[in-house]
DNA sequence: TTACAGAAATACATAGTGTATCATAAGCTC
DNA sequence: GAGCTTATGATACACTATGTATTTCTGTAA
């Protein structure tokens, strides 16, 4: 018998299941929580978990993958008009760590599965070879563009997570133009297109 | 009781439970392994594992502390010649990482504790950080260090995690090497020093 | 060789997993 | 609103894994 993920019970089962999830994560450790404890805290029987997930690990992909695709909304939703106000998918990034704080650090932790953060790096990925493309040049000595795309993403998320661990030491807002400034200068750099110059962002108040 | 760690009982038994975890953990993954499972591939009773580690996790750390201390050798090993001649910390990484391609699989997939990750990212923020100091000048708008270095590394060992996950697609060599030019290019625009160039290194035949 | 420390064998209490069955209640259709 | 459908709750059960205790066996070192 498979749900119906449209009836309205189905959907408060599955909302209560994953919030009861996070805050259980939150609280005690992943590896800790039994099936039973979700139940219990969703206020729900134990036997309801398994209609609606197979183990606990398709509850976490199901909320990081939730998480996803409101980050990825969040991105599409960058007008050009913004751009030219200094945002860009970075802000966006930022400003969504901040809003779902708990969940990515959840994510960032050891127990995110990797998938979700690989499909973040992915994506940053893409958006650094359009920049490299924008330059309408080839990186110096024939570096493979692959290399500098990833090379460009590990530096994005790496330094979110970063932040993110350590207590958000500076505004979002700031490490969204730093990351970006840090990133397009080396880029620039790479492109050999040095003579273009950006100015570095403004250290905050 | 505590068990002498230098009884050759010990080590035996020791060194048999980490091998055979390793080779489980390749096999099926890490969740699905019990601990009968690596008892009998380790041929050992259950009740020995007990006497070794607290549960899987423990014995987890342990294998990763002893690969995460074979790497800070191998770097420490770098002499003033070697660095003349084009090696680097990022070498001593890359190499590391083919010679022990089976545990950095498990250290990069989200199984990996983070801690062990975390150290790594921190060894080469601490090197960043000296490169940067030898430029003897401060970032452009005074963005903060901490930032700079973290950018650095993540960018760093998010490309090694790339290029092992991505099947080695090119030489360790090269990837040291690269990996090393697009960060100092990046440091040196971003310390105001961009009048010192770097040759880009050459695409391997 | 003897004394000791670690490993093996066995047993057991406890906890978690995954499934089946049936009764109840929420939501949809007419 | 009556009746049908479908999800949830409650209970039970078989099975697996965990963690510890006890006793016996074996490798190591004085």
């Amino acid at each position: 018998m498979t749900l119906n993920p449209n009836d309205p019970r189905v959907k408060k089962t599955r909302r209560g299941l994953q919030e009861a999830f996070v805050r259980l994560i939150l609280k005690q450790g992943y590896d800790s929580i039994s099936i039973q404890d979700i139940a219990s805290e969703a206020q729900a029987a134990r036997v309801t978990f398994y209609r609606h997930y197979r183990d606990k690990e398709e509850l976490l992909t199901d909320c990081l993958n939730t998480l996803y695709e409101g980050l990825a909304e969040k991105t599409q939703r960058l007008s050009p008009q913004s751009l030219l106000e200094g945002r860009s998918p970075l802000s966006a990034l930022y400003e969504h760590i901040e809003e779902q704080e708990n969940l990515y650090h959840i994510l960032f932790s050891s127990r995110g599965t990797q998938t979700v953060i690989e499909r973040m790096r992915h994506h940053l990925a893409l958006n650094a070879l359009d920049a490299l493309r924008t330059t309408g040049r080839a990186p110096q000595g024939g570096i493979p563009l692959d290399i500098v795309a990833y090379h460009t993403a590990s530096a994005q998320l790496g330094l979110a997570m970063w932040w993110l661990e350590h207590g958000k030491p500076y505004p979002a807002a700031y490490m969204a133009r730093v990351s970006l400034w840090l990133t397009l200068s080396g880029l620039l750099e790479t492109m050999g297109a040095a003579d273009m110059t950006l100015p570095p962002p403004p250290f905050p108040a």
